[in-house]
DNA sequence: AAATTTACGTCAGCCATATTGACATATTTC
DNA sequence: GAAATATGTCAATATGGCTGACGTAAATTT
């Protein structure tokens, strides 16, 4: 029955019973299996995987990583945002923002402007070529989502969202979803602001 | 309009047209929008954070991390799995899986017996104190995806699991979905086997 | 006007996790 | 017997987090 064999052939010379993978009907552990929806849990985790490696691959060569990755991101999607918002978003210290934030600044894919009403400030724009970066892996992401919203039915993507929107911790959910309203809203009948209700 | 504000208030004396955030009416790059579900992008983002957390925590307090549970996971789900096995699945290389494995084996988390038939291999199973542990943070994980689910249509976890499922590379999505399915299989009426056509 | 808070930035060191490359050993398969 | 497989280990390196401590400029409060 339960058969790992993540790589190559079975395990050929499987003469007895039970060979390596899988002697739970030898009576391992149990197996508590209870409620737990282990193949959502699972699906998650190859899911999210494989969604980041597209980026990460075309990062790679410009010596960037996924940090980057997020930064360029966020900056991208909300230009002249505050640098204490990003770290808010990111949840990250200062310190480690500022490591990635300065490789993007110096190799020009993203501009600090100073605040007009707040000089404080130094206010985030992704440069055209930062832009250009930014869209060409957001667009590696939307294949993929593309491909896994094919064949689903009509609801699937509003209902993904809502799933989405909902693992999100409660304080934080309403935050995030005026963050990522914005461009969204005007558009298609799947407006996250129809989501908040729940 | 844009307007970030993740942290506190509004900047206050933003006396001028646009103030620190959100000079896109003033011209900004374009935004080439286009037909990226930016949504989607950021939702998976947000959730996926969030769904490590709640385990995070916990394993902080046993000085694991994030790595610890996934070999934990895995190995709990199947026991008697081969280390190769583990090293396809996860996608890491041995020497990365060697450091945490051995902190799990030590510290009676994990324990390895030799494979009946083939006497290389060293079979992986979890102790009663480590199904223990990887119980307790699945069982994290099962609240905040009972929450998710929470209001949602009937099929919705079913979507949602088609979704995830083509989100996964195609090459190495039946893999998965094997691997996955066992103890879903016989369960309830949204078997994965159902969504290998697609 | 002085005191405080805020928005940054930076230096310095530590930790977790991942990588590559090289080797070693036991066992199984051809 | 030779080759492939399963596993482990030593050593060096990179990335991306973290804490703590300071520092400076500008805004807000008192």
């Amino acid at each position: 029955m339960a058969d790992v064999n993540f790589n190559k052939q079975s395990h050929p010379g499987a003469g007895a019973g039970s060979s390596a993978v899988g002697d739970r009907a030898r009576g391992d552990t149990p197996r508590s299996s209870s409620d737990v929806p282990y193949d959502l849990i699972e699906l998650l985790f190859f899911a999210y995987r494989d969604f980041t490696s597209d980026p990460d691959d075309v990062l790679a060569e410009f010596g960037f990583g996924r940090a980057h990755h997020r930064v360029l991101h966020f900056v991208d999607r909300n230009p002249g945002m505050m640098v204490t918002d990003l770290l808010g978003i990111l949840k990250i210290t200062k310190q480690s923002l500022g490591r990635v934030l300065k490789q993007l600044v110096d190799q020009g894919y993203i501009e600090q402007r100073p605040g007009a009403s707040d000089r404080r400030q130094r206010l985030l724009h992704t440069t055209a070529k930062g832009h250009g970066l930014a869209l060409q892996l957001a667009r590696l992401q939307t294949e993929r989502l593309d491909r896994a919203i094919l064949g689903l039915p009509d609801d699937a993507a509003d209902t993904v969202r809502r799933f989405l929107l909902q693992m999100i911790d409660p304080e934080t959910r309403d935050e995030v979803a005026q963050l990522i309203r914005k461009d969204t809203a005007a558009g298609g009948p799947a407006s996250i602001k129809a989501l908040d209700q729940t």
